[in-house]
DNA sequence: GCCAGACTCACCGAAAACGGTGAGTCATAT
DNA sequence: ATATGACTCACCGTTTTCGGTGAGTCTGGC
Protein backbone atom coordinates (compact mmCIF):
# COMPACT_ATOMS: atom_id res chain seq x y z
CA UNK A 1 0.00 0.00 0.00
CA UNK A 2 1.29 3.04 -0.81
CA UNK A 3 1.86 6.22 1.59
CA UNK A 4 -0.38 8.40 1.15
CA UNK A 5 0.93 12.10 0.70
CA UNK A 6 0.72 14.40 3.80
CA UNK A 7 -1.04 17.59 3.92
CA UNK A 8 -1.55 20.46 6.17
CA UNK A 9 -3.89 22.91 5.02
CA UNK A 10 -3.95 26.83 6.59
CA UNK A 11 -6.31 29.26 6.32
CA UNK A 12 -8.28 32.07 8.58
CA UNK A 13 -11.73 30.33 8.18
CA UNK A 14 -12.32 27.39 9.61
CA UNK A 15 -15.42 26.40 7.35
CA UNK A 16 -13.20 26.91 4.49
CA UNK A 17 -10.26 24.54 5.92
CA UNK A 18 -13.22 22.23 7.13
CA UNK A 19 -14.12 22.04 3.24
CA UNK A 20 -11.17 21.57 1.77
CA UNK A 21 -10.14 18.37 4.03
CA UNK A 22 -13.78 17.06 3.55
CA UNK A 23 -12.66 17.48 -0.21
CA UNK A 24 -9.64 16.26 0.01
CA UNK A 25 -10.47 12.89 2.43
CA UNK A 26 -12.20 11.65 -0.41
CA UNK A 27 -9.09 11.16 -2.26
CA UNK A 28 -7.56 8.05 -0.97
CA UNK A 29 -3.85 8.99 -2.01
CA UNK A 30 -3.79 12.10 0.71
CA UNK A 31 -4.16 12.51 3.82
CA UNK A 32 -4.72 15.58 5.73
CA UNK A 33 -2.64 15.83 9.09
CA UNK A 34 -2.71 19.09 10.61
CA UNK A 35 -4.62 22.66 10.30
CA UNK A 36 -3.88 26.16 11.62
CA UNK A 37 -5.97 29.06 11.69
CA UNK A 38 -3.15 31.68 11.74
CA UNK A 39 0.11 31.96 10.14
CA UNK A 40 1.96 31.45 13.79
CA UNK A 41 0.63 28.21 14.11
CA UNK A 42 1.63 26.81 10.97
CA UNK A 43 5.49 28.18 11.89
CA UNK A 44 4.47 26.40 15.50
CA UNK A 45 2.87 23.33 14.19
CA UNK A 46 5.84 22.27 11.44
CA UNK A 47 8.58 22.96 14.59
CA UNK A 48 7.42 19.49 16.00
CA UNK A 49 5.40 17.49 12.50
CA UNK A 50 5.80 17.44 9.20
CA UNK A 51 3.93 17.23 5.97
CA UNK A 52 4.59 16.52 2.90
CA UNK A 53 2.74 19.58 1.61
CA UNK A 54 1.33 22.83 3.06
CA UNK A 55 -2.00 24.55 1.70
CA UNK A 56 -1.01 28.02 2.53
CA UNK A 57 -3.37 31.15 2.26
CA UNK A 58 -1.90 34.33 1.55
CA UNK A 59 -4.06 36.42 3.76
CA UNK A 60 -4.20 35.29 7.18
CA UNK A 61 -4.33 37.25 10.92
CA UNK A 62 -0.61 37.57 13.08
CA UNK A 63 1.49 36.18 9.84
CA UNK A 64 0.90 36.37 7.09
CA UNK A 65 1.04 33.46 4.22
CA UNK A 66 3.48 35.06 2.15
CA UNK A 67 5.19 36.33 5.73
CA UNK A 68 5.31 32.00 6.36
CA UNK A 69 6.47 31.17 3.10
CA UNK A 70 9.39 33.36 3.11
CA UNK A 71 10.45 32.50 6.81
CA UNK A 72 10.39 28.24 5.54
CA UNK A 73 12.29 29.54 2.39
CA UNK A 74 14.74 30.63 4.39
CA UNK A 75 15.16 27.50 6.67
CA UNK A 76 14.79 25.34 3.11
CA UNK A 77 12.48 23.28 4.77
CA UNK A 78 11.44 20.66 1.95
CA UNK A 79 7.77 20.66 2.02
CA UNK A 80 6.34 21.84 -0.61
CA UNK A 81 4.03 24.73 -0.63
CA UNK A 82 0.66 25.19 -2.41
CA UNK A 83 -0.67 28.88 -1.98
CA UNK A 84 -4.33 29.94 -1.65
CA UNK A 85 -5.46 33.66 -2.86
CA UNK A 86 -8.55 34.89 -2.63
CA UNK A 87 -8.44 37.97 -4.72
CA UNK A 88 -6.77 36.76 -7.79
CA UNK A 89 -3.56 38.30 -6.46
CA UNK A 90 -1.53 37.52 -9.80
CA UNK A 91 0.93 40.31 -9.53
CA UNK A 92 2.62 38.21 -6.42
CA UNK A 93 2.56 35.01 -8.35
CA UNK A 94 5.84 35.68 -9.78
CA UNK A 95 8.08 36.57 -6.13
CA UNK A 96 5.95 33.99 -4.24
CA UNK A 97 7.80 31.60 -6.95
CA UNK A 98 11.05 33.17 -6.04
CA UNK A 99 10.33 32.40 -2.29
CA UNK A 100 9.65 29.01 -3.51
CA UNK A 101 5.85 28.13 -4.10
CA UNK A 102 5.38 25.51 -5.85
CA UNK A 103 1.58 26.10 -6.60
CA UNK A 104 -1.03 28.88 -6.77
CA UNK A 105 -4.50 28.64 -7.05
CA UNK A 106 -7.28 31.30 -6.58
CA UNK A 107 -10.24 30.18 -3.95
CA UNK A 108 -12.75 31.38 -6.73
CA UNK A 109 -11.47 28.03 -8.90
CA UNK A 110 -13.43 24.92 -8.12
CA UNK A 111 -11.96 22.29 -5.50
CA UNK A 112 -11.50 19.58 -7.11
CA UNK A 113 -8.29 22.19 -8.36
CA UNK A 114 -6.83 21.35 -4.79
CA UNK A 115 -6.50 17.63 -5.59
CA UNK A 116 -4.82 18.11 -8.63
CA UNK A 117 -2.34 20.60 -7.63
CA UNK A 118 -1.35 18.51 -4.82
CA UNK A 119 -0.88 15.34 -6.55
CA UNK A 120 1.08 17.54 -9.29
CA UNK A 121 3.51 19.40 -6.93
CA UNK A 122 3.76 15.75 -4.82
CA UNK A 123 5.27 14.52 -8.21
CA UNK A 124 7.83 17.91 -8.66
CA UNK A 125 5.51 19.45 -11.20
CA UNK A 126 4.67 23.14 -10.07
CA UNK A 127 0.54 24.13 -10.24
CA UNK A 128 -1.28 27.31 -11.44
CA UNK A 129 -5.26 26.98 -11.33
CA UNK A 130 -6.52 28.10 -14.85
CA UNK A 131 -7.36 31.79 -13.70
CA UNK A 132 -4.08 32.34 -12.35
CA UNK A 133 -2.48 31.21 -15.33
CA UNK A 134 -4.72 33.30 -17.53
CA UNK A 135 -3.59 36.49 -15.22
CA UNK A 136 -0.51 35.69 -15.49
CA UNK A 137 -0.72 36.07 -19.32
CA UNK A 138 -2.91 38.91 -18.94
CA UNK A 139 -0.38 40.64 -17.33
CA UNK A 140 2.47 39.86 -19.19
CA UNK A 141 0.90 41.02 -22.49
CA UNK A 142 0.23 44.61 -20.70
CA UNK A 143 3.52 44.44 -19.45
CA UNK A 144 5.27 44.38 -22.66
CA UNK A 145 2.94 46.54 -24.22
CA UNK A 146 3.10 49.42 -21.60
CA UNK A 147 6.79 49.56 -20.07
CA UNK A 148 8.50 47.52 -21.95
CA UNK A 149 11.83 45.53 -20.35
CA UNK A 150 11.75 47.23 -16.94
CA UNK A 151 15.26 48.32 -15.69
CA UNK A 152 14.66 46.81 -11.96
CA UNK A 153 11.84 44.64 -11.65
CA UNK A 154 11.02 45.15 -8.59
CA UNK A 155 11.91 41.62 -6.52
CA UNK A 156 10.88 42.38 -3.03
CA UNK A 157 7.37 43.50 -3.43
CA UNK A 158 5.76 40.64 -1.93
CA UNK A 159 6.14 41.11 1.61
CA UNK A 160 7.47 44.65 2.54
CA UNK A 161 5.85 44.12 6.02
CA UNK A 162 9.25 43.11 7.74
CA UNK A 163 11.15 46.22 6.64
CA UNK A 164 8.51 48.52 8.23
CA UNK A 165 9.13 49.57 12.12
CA UNK A 166 7.01 49.40 14.92
CA UNK A 167 5.91 53.13 14.56
CA UNK A 168 5.21 53.01 11.59
CA UNK A 169 2.96 49.90 11.49
CA UNK A 170 1.50 51.86 14.48
CA UNK A 171 0.93 55.12 12.04
CA UNK A 172 -0.04 52.81 9.18
CA UNK A 173 -3.06 51.32 11.14
CA UNK A 174 -4.27 54.48 11.68
CA UNK A 175 -4.00 56.12 8.15
CA UNK A 176 -6.19 53.16 7.35
CA UNK A 177 -8.48 53.64 9.92
CA UNK A 178 -9.75 57.37 8.13
CA UNK A 179 -7.15 58.99 10.93
CA UNK A 180 -5.96 62.44 9.63
CA UNK A 181 -2.13 63.35 10.43
CA UNK A 182 -3.30 65.58 13.67
CA UNK A 183 -6.09 63.24 14.72
CA UNK A 184 -2.82 60.30 14.79
CA UNK A 185 -0.42 62.96 16.56
CA UNK A 186 -2.92 63.24 19.29
CA UNK A 187 -3.47 59.75 19.83
CA UNK A 188 -0.02 59.28 19.44
CA UNK A 189 1.41 61.95 21.80
CA UNK A 190 3.74 63.44 18.58
CA UNK A 191 3.98 66.14 16.45
CA UNK A 192 2.38 66.32 13.54
CA UNK A 193 5.62 66.58 12.36
CA UNK A 194 6.55 63.10 13.00
CA UNK A 195 3.61 61.77 12.06
CA UNK A 196 4.11 63.13 8.61
CA UNK A 197 7.69 62.11 8.86
CA UNK A 198 6.53 58.40 8.99
CA UNK A 199 3.79 58.84 6.18
CA UNK A 200 6.44 59.77 3.93
CA UNK A 201 8.68 57.14 4.82
CA UNK A 202 5.58 54.18 4.36
CA UNK A 203 4.56 55.79 1.05
CA UNK A 204 8.18 55.02 0.31
CA UNK A 205 8.97 51.54 1.21
CA UNK A 206 5.24 50.20 0.19
CA UNK A 207 5.88 52.19 -3.15
CA UNK A 208 2.18 53.92 -3.17
CA UNK A 209 1.02 57.14 -4.34
CA UNK A 210 -0.38 58.26 -1.31
CA UNK A 211 -2.97 57.67 1.62
CA UNK A 212 -5.63 55.23 -0.23
CA UNK A 213 -2.69 52.99 -1.43
CA UNK A 214 -1.37 52.83 2.18
CA UNK A 215 -4.86 51.78 3.37
CA UNK A 216 -4.96 49.14 0.24
CA UNK A 217 -1.60 48.23 1.69
CA UNK A 218 -2.56 47.28 5.21
CA UNK A 219 -6.11 45.61 4.02
CA UNK A 220 -4.11 43.28 1.76
CA UNK A 221 -2.19 42.63 4.66
CA UNK A 222 -5.30 42.29 7.43
CA UNK A 223 -3.39 44.68 9.26
CA UNK A 224 -6.66 46.09 10.35
CA UNK B 1 -40.08 9.77 4.92
CA UNK B 2 -39.75 13.60 6.02
CA UNK B 3 -38.79 16.14 3.53
CA UNK B 4 -35.71 16.97 3.20
CA UNK B 5 -34.70 21.16 3.84
CA UNK B 6 -34.13 22.25 0.41
CA UNK B 7 -31.35 24.88 0.66
CA UNK B 8 -29.41 27.74 -1.91
CA UNK B 9 -25.76 28.18 -1.25
CA UNK B 10 -24.29 31.85 -2.30
CA UNK B 11 -20.78 32.70 -2.33
CA UNK B 12 -18.35 33.93 -4.29
CA UNK B 13 -15.82 31.05 -3.58
CA UNK B 14 -16.30 27.86 -5.56
CA UNK B 15 -14.56 25.91 -2.86
CA UNK B 16 -16.61 27.32 -0.12
CA UNK B 17 -19.63 26.37 -1.88
CA UNK B 18 -18.14 22.72 -2.52
CA UNK B 19 -16.87 22.54 1.02
CA UNK B 20 -20.55 23.55 2.18
CA UNK B 21 -22.23 21.50 0.01
CA UNK B 22 -19.98 18.44 1.12
CA UNK B 23 -20.98 19.17 4.75
CA UNK B 24 -24.53 20.02 3.84
CA UNK B 25 -25.10 16.09 2.60
CA UNK B 26 -23.44 14.21 4.97
CA UNK B 27 -26.81 15.49 6.85
CA UNK B 28 -29.71 13.31 5.81
CA UNK B 29 -32.51 16.08 6.53
CA UNK B 30 -30.98 18.70 4.20
CA UNK B 31 -30.56 18.95 0.57
CA UNK B 32 -28.77 21.01 -1.47
CA UNK B 33 -31.00 22.35 -4.60
CA UNK B 34 -28.40 24.99 -6.25
CA UNK B 35 -25.36 27.09 -5.84
CA UNK B 36 -24.67 30.81 -7.21
CA UNK B 37 -21.51 32.64 -7.56
CA UNK B 38 -22.81 36.29 -7.55
CA UNK B 39 -25.89 38.02 -6.56
CA UNK B 40 -27.49 37.67 -9.71
CA UNK B 41 -27.03 34.42 -10.06
CA UNK B 42 -29.16 34.23 -6.46
CA UNK B 43 -32.00 37.15 -8.31
CA UNK B 44 -32.37 34.78 -11.13
CA UNK B 45 -32.54 31.26 -9.80
CA UNK B 46 -34.87 31.70 -7.57
CA UNK B 47 -37.33 33.19 -10.33
CA UNK B 48 -37.40 29.76 -11.62
CA UNK B 49 -36.98 27.54 -8.54
CA UNK B 50 -37.11 27.60 -5.20
CA UNK B 51 -35.67 26.59 -1.81
CA UNK B 52 -36.57 26.62 2.01
CA UNK B 53 -32.98 28.33 3.06
CA UNK B 54 -31.19 30.17 1.03
CA UNK B 55 -27.08 30.43 2.70
CA UNK B 56 -25.94 34.16 1.46
CA UNK B 57 -22.73 35.68 1.55
CA UNK B 58 -22.14 39.10 2.26
CA UNK B 59 -19.58 39.88 0.17
CA UNK B 60 -20.48 39.21 -3.40
CA UNK B 61 -19.40 41.02 -7.32
CA UNK B 62 -22.02 41.97 -9.67
CA UNK B 63 -24.77 41.84 -6.28
CA UNK B 64 -24.25 42.49 -3.14
CA UNK B 65 -25.36 40.04 -0.15
CA UNK B 66 -26.82 42.81 1.76
CA UNK B 67 -28.90 43.81 -1.97
CA UNK B 68 -29.66 40.45 -2.66
CA UNK B 69 -31.16 40.05 0.59
CA UNK B 70 -33.41 43.22 0.18
CA UNK B 71 -34.78 42.49 -3.01
CA UNK B 72 -36.19 39.56 -1.19
CA UNK B 73 -37.28 41.14 1.74
CA UNK B 74 -38.90 43.56 -0.45
CA UNK B 75 -40.84 40.83 -2.94
CA UNK B 76 -41.75 38.92 0.61
CA UNK B 77 -40.48 35.61 -0.57
CA UNK B 78 -41.12 33.02 1.87
CA UNK B 79 -37.59 31.12 1.99
CA UNK B 80 -35.70 31.67 5.08
CA UNK B 81 -31.72 33.75 4.59
CA UNK B 82 -28.67 32.94 6.59
CA UNK B 83 -25.97 35.24 5.68
CA UNK B 84 -22.36 34.33 5.94
CA UNK B 85 -19.98 36.93 6.58
CA UNK B 86 -15.85 37.06 6.18
CA UNK B 87 -15.12 39.47 8.38
CA UNK B 88 -17.30 39.52 11.31
CA UNK B 89 -19.05 42.30 10.36
CA UNK B 90 -21.24 42.59 13.87
CA UNK B 91 -22.17 46.06 13.17
CA UNK B 92 -24.14 45.44 10.04
CA UNK B 93 -26.18 41.68 12.06
CA UNK B 94 -28.78 44.53 13.74
CA UNK B 95 -29.64 46.10 10.04
CA UNK B 96 -29.53 42.76 8.69
CA UNK B 97 -32.32 41.28 10.56
CA UNK B 98 -34.58 44.60 10.07
CA UNK B 99 -34.12 42.95 5.99
CA UNK B 100 -35.33 39.97 6.80
CA UNK B 101 -32.14 37.77 7.60
CA UNK B 102 -33.04 35.16 9.91
CA UNK B 103 -29.26 33.41 11.07
CA UNK B 104 -25.86 35.04 10.81
CA UNK B 105 -22.94 32.94 10.82
CA UNK B 106 -19.47 33.89 10.09
CA UNK B 107 -16.87 31.93 8.11
CA UNK B 108 -14.52 32.15 10.87
CA UNK B 109 -16.65 29.69 12.58
CA UNK B 110 -16.79 25.93 12.27
CA UNK B 111 -18.48 24.29 9.37
CA UNK B 112 -20.85 22.18 11.91
CA UNK B 113 -22.93 25.50 12.79
CA UNK B 114 -24.09 25.71 9.38
CA UNK B 115 -26.04 22.76 10.03
CA UNK B 116 -26.87 23.88 13.12
CA UNK B 117 -28.37 27.04 11.87
CA UNK B 118 -30.50 25.36 9.19
CA UNK B 119 -31.97 23.25 11.14
CA UNK B 120 -32.82 25.74 13.61
CA UNK B 121 -34.19 28.74 10.92
CA UNK B 122 -36.23 26.39 9.35
CA UNK B 123 -37.93 25.83 12.62
CA UNK B 124 -38.40 28.85 12.81
CA UNK B 125 -35.56 29.42 15.33
CA UNK B 126 -33.44 32.92 14.42
CA UNK B 127 -29.66 31.62 14.58
CA UNK B 128 -26.51 33.69 15.55
CA UNK B 129 -23.12 31.92 15.85
CA UNK B 130 -21.24 32.44 19.07
CA UNK B 131 -19.00 34.78 18.02
CA UNK B 132 -21.60 37.04 16.15
CA UNK B 133 -23.54 36.85 19.58
CA UNK B 134 -20.18 37.89 21.59
CA UNK B 135 -19.45 40.79 19.44
CA UNK B 136 -23.18 41.56 19.62
CA UNK B 137 -22.38 41.96 23.00
CA UNK B 138 -19.31 43.73 22.92
CA UNK B 139 -20.94 46.19 20.68
CA UNK B 140 -23.57 46.76 22.88
CA UNK B 141 -21.49 47.35 25.69
CA UNK B 142 -19.14 49.90 23.85
CA UNK B 143 -21.61 51.67 22.42
CA UNK B 144 -23.60 51.90 25.94
CA UNK B 145 -19.97 53.11 27.53
CA UNK B 146 -19.13 55.15 24.52
CA UNK B 147 -22.19 57.06 23.54
CA UNK B 148 -25.22 56.36 25.63
CA UNK B 149 -28.36 56.49 23.79
CA UNK B 150 -27.70 58.36 20.53
CA UNK B 151 -30.61 60.19 18.42
CA UNK B 152 -30.07 59.26 14.90
CA UNK B 153 -28.67 55.76 15.24
CA UNK B 154 -28.03 55.10 11.33
CA UNK B 155 -30.88 52.75 10.42
CA UNK B 156 -29.59 52.33 6.85
CA UNK B 157 -25.36 52.10 6.51
CA UNK B 158 -25.78 48.65 5.18
CA UNK B 159 -26.18 49.03 1.83
CA UNK B 160 -25.70 52.69 0.55
CA UNK B 161 -23.96 51.13 -2.86
CA UNK B 162 -28.08 51.46 -4.30
CA UNK B 163 -28.30 55.30 -3.33
CA UNK B 164 -24.78 56.01 -5.72
CA UNK B 165 -25.13 56.96 -9.16
CA UNK B 166 -23.22 54.85 -12.22
CA UNK B 167 -20.97 57.69 -12.29
CA UNK B 168 -20.03 58.05 -8.52
CA UNK B 169 -19.09 54.19 -8.10
CA UNK B 170 -16.98 55.12 -11.16
CA UNK B 171 -15.25 57.87 -9.05
CA UNK B 172 -15.14 55.86 -5.74
CA UNK B 173 -13.52 53.09 -7.49
CA UNK B 174 -10.71 55.33 -9.00
CA UNK B 175 -10.46 56.85 -5.80
CA UNK B 176 -9.92 53.35 -4.20
CA UNK B 177 -7.07 52.54 -6.98
CA UNK B 178 -5.10 55.60 -5.77
CA UNK B 179 -5.68 57.83 -8.47
CA UNK B 180 -5.55 61.15 -7.33
CA UNK B 181 -8.48 63.93 -8.70
CA UNK B 182 -6.98 65.62 -11.72
CA UNK B 183 -5.99 62.10 -12.81
CA UNK B 184 -9.47 60.73 -12.66
CA UNK B 185 -10.59 63.89 -14.59
CA UNK B 186 -8.16 62.96 -16.88
CA UNK B 187 -9.57 59.16 -17.43
CA UNK B 188 -13.44 60.42 -17.34
CA UNK B 189 -12.48 63.42 -19.93
CA UNK B 190 -14.16 65.32 -17.29
CA UNK B 191 -13.21 68.20 -15.27
CA UNK B 192 -10.99 68.21 -12.06
CA UNK B 193 -14.81 70.76 -10.50
CA UNK B 194 -16.38 67.69 -11.35
CA UNK B 195 -14.86 64.93 -10.05
CA UNK B 196 -14.51 67.07 -6.40
CA UNK B 197 -18.00 67.28 -6.70
CA UNK B 198 -18.48 63.71 -7.04
CA UNK B 199 -16.07 63.05 -4.30
CA UNK B 200 -17.57 65.12 -1.80
CA UNK B 201 -21.00 64.01 -2.28
CA UNK B 202 -19.70 60.21 -1.77
CA UNK B 203 -18.04 61.65 1.73
CA UNK B 204 -21.73 62.23 2.55
CA UNK B 205 -23.20 59.63 1.11
CA UNK B 206 -20.71 57.29 2.77
CA UNK B 207 -20.72 58.82 5.80
CA UNK B 208 -16.57 59.07 5.59
CA UNK B 209 -14.47 61.14 6.33
CA UNK B 210 -11.82 61.08 3.72
CA UNK B 211 -10.46 59.52 0.65
CA UNK B 212 -9.13 56.20 2.65
CA UNK B 213 -12.77 56.20 3.93
CA UNK B 214 -14.15 55.80 0.78
CA UNK B 215 -11.19 53.08 -0.39
CA UNK B 216 -12.41 51.11 2.74
CA UNK B 217 -16.24 51.35 1.66
CA UNK B 218 -14.81 50.10 -2.10
CA UNK B 219 -12.92 46.90 -0.67
CA UNK B 220 -15.54 46.31 2.01
CA UNK B 221 -18.26 45.67 -1.35
CA UNK B 222 -15.73 44.37 -3.34
CA UNK B 223 -15.85 47.00 -5.52
CA UNK B 224 -12.05 46.65 -7.00
C1' DG C 1 33.63 53.62 21.71
C1' DC C 2 31.32 53.81 17.46
C1' DC C 3 27.79 52.97 14.22
C1' DA C 4 23.33 51.87 12.54
C1' DG C 5 18.72 52.26 13.04
C1' DA C 6 14.58 53.76 15.38
C1' DC C 7 12.29 57.61 16.88
C1' DT C 8 11.65 62.29 17.13
C1' DC C 9 11.02 67.13 15.31
C1' DA C 10 11.32 71.36 12.14
C1' DC C 11 10.76 74.17 7.96
C1' DC C 12 9.81 74.79 3.19
C1' DG C 13 6.77 74.80 -0.87
C1' DA C 14 3.56 72.67 -4.02
C1' DA C 15 -0.26 69.78 -4.74
C1' DA C 16 -4.32 67.67 -3.42
C1' DA C 17 -8.31 67.10 -0.60
C1' DC C 18 -12.19 68.89 1.83
C1' DG C 19 -16.43 71.99 2.69
C1' DG C 20 -19.86 74.94 0.88
C1' DT C 21 -22.58 77.24 -2.55
C1' DG C 22 -24.51 77.98 -6.84
C1' DA C 23 -25.87 76.83 -11.41
C1' DG C 24 -26.37 74.98 -16.07
C1' DT C 25 -27.96 70.94 -19.26
C1' DC C 26 -30.48 66.80 -20.26
C1' DA C 27 -33.48 62.90 -19.86
C1' DT C 28 -37.34 60.73 -17.43
C1' DA C 29 -41.28 60.39 -15.20
C1' DT C 30 -45.61 62.40 -13.42
C1' DA D 1 -45.33 71.15 -18.37
C1' DT D 2 -42.95 70.52 -14.75
C1' DA D 3 -40.40 68.35 -11.46
C1' DT D 4 -36.85 65.21 -10.18
C1' DG D 5 -32.44 63.42 -10.50
C1' DA D 6 -28.08 62.58 -12.91
C1' DC D 7 -24.34 64.86 -14.73
C1' DT D 8 -21.60 68.66 -15.41
C1' DC D 9 -18.77 72.81 -14.02
C1' DA D 10 -17.06 77.01 -11.32
C1' DC D 11 -15.25 79.69 -7.39
C1' DC D 12 -14.27 80.35 -2.71
C1' DG D 13 -11.29 79.32 1.35
C1' DT D 14 -9.15 76.10 4.63
C1' DT D 15 -6.92 71.93 5.84
C1' DT D 16 -4.35 68.04 4.71
C1' DT D 17 -1.15 65.62 2.12
C1' DC D 18 3.04 64.99 -0.26
C1' DG D 19 8.16 65.73 -1.34
C1' DG D 20 12.58 67.09 0.20
C1' DT D 21 16.07 68.20 3.46
C1' DG D 22 18.21 68.42 7.75
C1' DA D 23 19.01 67.20 12.41
C1' DG D 24 18.64 65.86 17.28
C1' DT D 25 18.33 61.79 20.93
C1' DC D 26 18.68 57.11 22.39
C1' DT D 27 19.41 52.24 22.17
C1' DG D 28 21.61 47.87 20.87
C1' DG D 29 25.24 45.55 18.58
C1' DC D 30 30.09 45.04 17.05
Amino acid sequence: MKEKIKVHVADDHMILIEGIIAMLNTDSEIEVVGHSLTGLQVVEWFKTNKADILVLDINMPELDGIEVLKRFNKKALRQKIIMLSSYDDVKLVQELTTYGADGFISKTSAGEHIVKAIKSVQSGIPYFSDDIKEGLFNLAIGQNVAEGNRPDATPEDASLISELTDREIEVLKLVASEYSTPEIADQLLISTNTVETYRKKLLKKLKVKNAVGLAMFAVKHRMI
